[in-house]
DNA sequence: TTAATGCATGAACAGATATTCATGTGTTAT
DNA sequence: ATAACACATGAATATCTGTTCATGCATTAA
């Protein structure tokens, strides 16, 4: 309990502070790393989630999804245009509705990972 | 290739507009939802990557961190501070000095999921 | 043809967030 | 004791992002 390096991997480098960046182990690319951002920040709202949550298992249209998730259609649609963009969604025409599917089952997955997470672990 | 719907479950709702929200399968629920954004939301920053991606491999001092990640000690402060408030981290204090290491490894997991979906399919 | 519907989109606005800057606290060195 | 160092933190700032509002376009209904 008085040792407080108890746990602690006793082959850790310890550089502190060698001022030569290049001494410490190479951080994860600063360009690949904004990438993976912004793919973690596609999931990261809570109204994109609960569209990609409808759309994996149904194809709806945007009135649909307006109506099951109470946003506004407008709300929807701009959402709707950064899924498209990531090409996360498929959608086809017909008439005057458009009906969108999940198109990326890779998103559903992490998604579903973290879902099961946040079930058995409050995160908070 | 003229049919466009050739690949569509056909047991689809095919709802639209019954306006009546319950007739819609049940979206997430938007407190869970929010819940799952924020997790996301956590690993929606480039340079919080980039230290979590150190911080699994390594026991880095916030010093260590600043200059291999070419960041101010103050900005790497207050990320690991963001850090510490989801216990995402733990960290010990010697001397002057307070080593931080990844304490979750489950972000580490999604963290190396997302790297390596993004190697094989450029995301963009 | 005219009106209404479904959807898309640009601009404006509000809220969130990451960094910098200034400052404070505790520890080590001189 | 005094100075330098390592880190933390609040405030201010800038940027990003999601929504609303107004509008436009295409399709269907009247």
């Amino acid at each position: 309990m008085t040792d407080v390096n108890l746990n602690i991997l006793d082959e850790e480098p310890q550089l502190c502070e060698s001022s030569d960046r290049t001494a410490y182990p190479p951080a994860l690319a600063l360009e690949k790393a904004q990438r993976m951002a912004d793919f973690f920040g596609l999931l990261a709202d809570a109204n994109r989630l609960r569209i990609i949550s409808l759309l994996a298992d149904t194809e709806l249209c945007v009135g649909d999804l307006s109506i099951a998730l109470e946003m506004s259609d407008s709300a929807v649609s701009h959402q709707l245009k950064t899924l498209r963009a990531l090409r996360l969604v498929r959608y086809r025409k017909q008439g005057r509705h458009v009906f969108y599917q999940l198109l990326d089952r890779h998103v559903f997955d992490l998604y579903n990972t973290v879902l099961e997470h946040l079930d058995e672990s409050a995160i908070e």
